[in-house]
DNA sequence: GGAATTCTGTATCGATCACTACTGAACATG
DNA sequence: CATGTTCAGTAGTGATCGATACAGAATTCC
């Protein structure tokens, strides 16, 4: 029993839609939903309109997949740090690996699930209550990975699970800010140190 | 001597240009500077396109004028929280300015100096490149306020008062980027008042 | 009241927006 | 090789972008 492998007639697609979709995501990252225009995306995909059309289905639905590679890579640091044994090693890995991606030197500096789309006009309110729901869905995981510390005895009884993720959230959401500003990266992680030196801020 | 007060002849303006400017400001502050549409602001300020030109200049420095208008209207609160003799009582007041701002239900949620345009396209990189100027402003106001109480013994000698600004300015941030996704008030309330339970955070 | 000046609305500018019809080239299958 | 299918580039769709030219209306100065 093999896997069906049926030959797709018809000329292969001339490049590879994991790396446009990359640099798509570059794009997005860098100027946000409405700034991206289509010219610019495709200049920077190397291919036509025609063929980001063929291959993704329009811009709205382009960034939607865009936000999903950002999801699984430069953002693939919250899983892992979810893993942490400890809920102040949950929290402090999130607040460094936040850190380290969005003020890498090679890449745009912030987040691209806040400025993707913080504030928008009408064309780009779908890809805004998206970015919504994708901080949303952050912080819920967050919260949830702190009421299982609090079950196993990591956390005190009466601690709040609740506002404990909407403190790291916050944080972290405020060093995107900083970090689109421009400040360095040192100066982002001494303040997260100091911010869970004291965990938790009961 | 009296103030030389000549008249200017010609038609007087038919509308009032503060009341205008404040109605541009509520525009930029809910979509942003590129999600501002002219037609949209000019419609929201209940004048014509030529109007606007006559008394604003242009789209940028309607901008300004608002971002200023925000600066001395909604975000006055930071002029007064610097006021307060401890720089705990600042750095609470700072906290809970902002979040009553952001979360106004009569307003736009969020801030202004961030959603206004935090990443943008190439038309929208002055107003970009103002409201990062505007950010850093504030850190600025708020670590020499901190350095201040670090002279007065307010905060032990060894504080570093750029570290507390920063900590304070990224939860400000990060509160405009919840309040912006819907966060409620009482919520962050909450959260800010344990972040700031132990102070300073050294 | 006449002239000068300034405001306001209409209509429109060229540029760019996201998006697509069309043509021809490139490849797989039979 | 012949046929069918899909890709990719050119050119152009209507809509909207920010910004203006123009002309009529309103007000002040002389």
């Amino acid at each position: 029993m093999k896997t069906e492998k049926k030959g797709p007639s018809g000329r292969p697609r001339g490049f590879d839609t994991g790396e446009a979709l990359e640099r798509a995501m570059l794009v997005f990252w860098e100027h946000g939903y409405e700034g991206a225009s289509l010219g610019r995306l495709t200049s920077a995909m190397g291919i036509s309109a025609t063929s980001m059309y063929a291959a993704f289905g329009n811009k709205e639905e382009l960034f939607r997949k865009a936000l999903e590679r950002y999801t699984e890579g430069p953002s693939a640091y919250l899983d892992e740090a979810l893993k942490e044994p400890t809920s102040l090693g949950v929290a402090t890995a999130i607040l460094s690996g936040v850190i380290r991606t969005t003020t890498a030197p090679s890449r745009p500096q912030g987040c691209m699930g806040i400025q993707g789309a913080l504030a928008a006009g009408e064309s780009a309110q779908s890809a805004r209550e998206l970015l919504v729901g994708w901080r949303n869905d952050g912080y819920l995981r967050i919260r949830k990975r702190f009421e299982r510390a609090v079950g196993e005895g990591d956390l005190p009884a009466g601690a709040d699970a609740g506002l404990l993720a909407r403190y790291v959230t916050t944080l972290a959401h405020g060093i995107a800010v900083q970090a689109a500003s421009g400040v360095c990266r040192d100066e982002l992680q001494a303040m997260a140190d100091a911010a869970l030196r004291v965990w938790p801020p009961l």
